[in-house]
DNA sequence: GATAATATGTGCGCAGCGCACATATTTGGT
DNA sequence: ACCAAATATGTGCGCTGCGCACATATTATC
């Protein structure tokens, strides 16, 4: 039955996702999409209101109320983009180690789920999503969105199609 | 690197939630852990608001809460347990079919994503998933709250440890 | 029959978010 | 060079979803 592998990707991912939540909130303190927002801006320093708006799926407002929040628990200071208009959004030092511990979090949370399989297992399982994911037709908005959690120090060749370099536009 | 894949596993999860929960809100028009409560409630008639509490990982009060908007919506009724102090929870026959449409909207999010697997790579997928399932050290309230948005009509055998039948109690 | 346990409901406030509106800067057309 | 449209950000206001503390009613326990 392919509607039944269907719900039970649909209870793992419930489950994953209800574990990487409790520890995001847990490291940052808030919820929502203020910790994917923490490792959005981390990507690379200079991240837009905008551009971030656009990757966490918020309105303009909800999006500059977030970083008011990130602002004000002190891990990300905005600065005056090369545009006029723009904001450039940076990390404080606070905020990058705030966003090592969410990565971290994250990473522990799924590998406790995961830890039940045996190498071989877990290594048909990783080939099998790294396929599922890089047969997506995907926007270049798409991947930054189903990105926008990933721990960039462990995930060395993402497998969603295109470049990731062209993350910067 | 097993990291990498627990990554992968982090990013397949966020995407295929991501779906469910924008399709739940367009079929309820509520978020949060609203259609999961919908979904629970049709599970027995008779759930109770406590237990429901439980399943769904949220406070007496927000539960409370809960179940005044889908009373408000038409969704459920509260009916007099056997217990005198008891909420019996029904689904109204709206409520019956909007929980049909939001399974059915699930199964859709999901499949959409599975659907670039060939079958046999899709069957390998669900025997790992069901694998890892199955070996998971889950506690009797956590296998409801894995299962709490699970389409009853198509999870026929349920990889979870222990019995399903000990839903009602 | 008194006390604890269980189950529900309420007042209050906060976090997260969207809509509509306001403002500042840049771009593009003529 | 100028003015309209596009781009990017900030604000007033309100709603949804939720938790804490407290109140109340029913059942269990000794």
């Amino acid at each position: 039955m392919e509607t039944g592998i269907a719900n039970l990707l649909g209870a793992l991912s419930l489950a994953v996702m209800d574990r990487i939540e409790q520890g995001a909130r847990e490291v940052v303190g808030r919820g929502g999409e203020t910790p994917a927002a923490l490792v959005v801006i981390g990507y690379g320093q200079g991240m837009t209101n905008d551009k971030l708006r656009r990757i966490l799926g918020l309105s303009h407002s909800g999006t500059v109320r977030l970083v008011d929040r990130l602002v004000s628990d002190q891990l990300v200071e905005r600065r005056p983009g090369k545009d006029g208009r723009e904001v450039a959004l940076h990390l404080t030092a606070t905020g990058a180690a705030s966003r090592k511990a969410l990565m971290a979090s994250r990473i522990s949370a799924v590998t406790s789920l995961l830890d039940v399989l045996s190498p071989t297992e877990t290594k048909q399982l990783g080939t099998l999503i790294r396929e599922m994911l890089a047969r997506q037709d995907t926007s270049e908005l798409d991947r930054f969105t189903i990105c926008r959690m990933c721990d960039d120090r462990v995930c060395t060749n993402c497998p969603l199609p295109t470049t990731k370099s062209k993350r910067d536009r």
